[in-house]
DNA sequence: TATGAAAGGTTGAACCC
DNA sequence: GGGTTCAACCTTTCATA
C-alpha cells in the first residue's frame, strides 16, 4: 500500500509503457532515456513486484467486434457486502469493468457491452439476481484515455528533440 | 465502423491478449488454438488494422504510485461541445479517462488522480475554465476488470484440458 | 545497482500452398 | 485464407564492476 519513490527512469517507463506496451521495448526506452536495455528490463520488474504495473491489456473496440450497446450501469449494494459483489459483478457475461464508489446511493458501477437488448436485460437481471439494486443505466457514446503523465513534468527524451 | 466478422481464433486471440498482453505470444496462442504461429500473427495484424485491437497499455496502480487521490468527476456539456471538450479535458494534468454519455444531464464523466486536494482543486478549475459544468465527485475505491469472453462460448484450448 | 554478453525465443516480411 | 522460412530483434539469465 505504501507509495513507492519513484525516479525520472521509472516515471517514464511507465509513461511509456501507458501509451504503447506492445511497441515499446526495453531497448526503445533505454536510448531515449540513456541508460542501458538491461537497467530498464530491472526497473520493469521492480515495477511489476511492486505492484505498480499490474499487468498488459490490449484496448478492444467492442462496437466493432459486434456489441453495439456499451452501457454503464449505477448500482447500490449493501456495504458489507459491495466487495465481494463487485467482485461477483465481474462473472457475468458481458461486464467487462466494475467500480467501487467510496461514498454516496449508486456506490457500484458497471460497464457492460451486449449486443442487444436482449443482452442487456440478462445482464441487469443477473446482476440483480446477486444482489444488486440497480438504480439507472446509461449509453455510453464515446470514451478517450490519457498515458498518465506527471504533472507538470517534461517527460520529453534525454537525448532526442521534443519537435516531431 | 461496421462489424467485422470474427471467429473462434479471433475471439480468442483478444481474450487472450486482454488477459495477458505481454507475456502471451504468438506461439503461446498458437499452441493452444492447435495453429501455426504466423497464423496468429496475420489474425493479430488484421485485428489491429480493423480497428479492433487499439493499442496495448499497462495497468497502473495509481495509489501506489504516490496518488492517493482517485476519483470520478460527473459534468455536464453543452452537447455541440461535448465532444471536443471531452477530448480537451484529456489535457488536463491528473485527467486519465473521459468517457461521453450519450444522455442525461451528466454527460461527460472524467477520471482524475491527484497526490492531495490541491490537485483536485486545480484538476476541478481548469475544467469549469474550459467550459465543464461539475455537478459531483466521488472517490473511487477500488476497481476489477475482466477480460472479454464471449457471451456463453466456450473459449477453452483446443488441444488442452481446461482443467488446472 | 547498472551494465554487457551468450543463448533462446519472438517478430515481421516475403514467399509458397 | 493458412503455412514455412529466415534475418532482425527482443528477452532471459548470468557474470561483472
Amino acid at each position: 500500500m505504501a507509495a513507492v519513490d519513484l525516479d525520472d527512469l521509472d516515471r517514464y517507463i511507465v509513461y511509456a509503457l501507458q501509451k504503447d506496451a506492445r511497441h515499446t521495448s526495453s531497448s526503445d526506452i533505454a536510448e531515449a532515456k540513456g541508460v542501458s536495455a538491461s537497467t530498464v528490463r530491472n526497473r520493469i520488474s521492480k515495477l511489476e513486484s511492486a505492484g505498480i504495473i499490474r499487468g498488459t491489456h490490449v484496448d478492444v473496440d467492442y462496437e466493432k467486434m459486434g456489441f453495439q450497446l456499451y452501457t454503464i450501469i449505477f448500482c447500490t449494494a449493501p456495504i458489507p457486502k459491495r466487495e465481494r459483489l463487485a467482485e461477483r459483478a465481474l462473472e457475468v457475461d458481458g461486464v467487462i469493468f466494475v467500480r467501487e464508489i467510496m461514498t454516496g446511493e449508486e456506490n457500484v458501477h458497471i460497464t457492460a457491452v451486449g449486443r442487444d437488448s436482449d443482452d442487456l436485460s440478462r445482464i441487469g437481471r443477473e446482476l440483480s439476481s446477486l444482489g444488486f439494486e440497480i438504480v439507472e443505466e446509461e449509453i455510453i457514446r464515446n470514451e478517450y484515455s490519457n498515458p498518465y503523465s506527471e504533472f507538470g513534468t517534461c517527460l520529453s527524451d534525454d537525448d532526442e528533440t521534443p519537435e516531431r
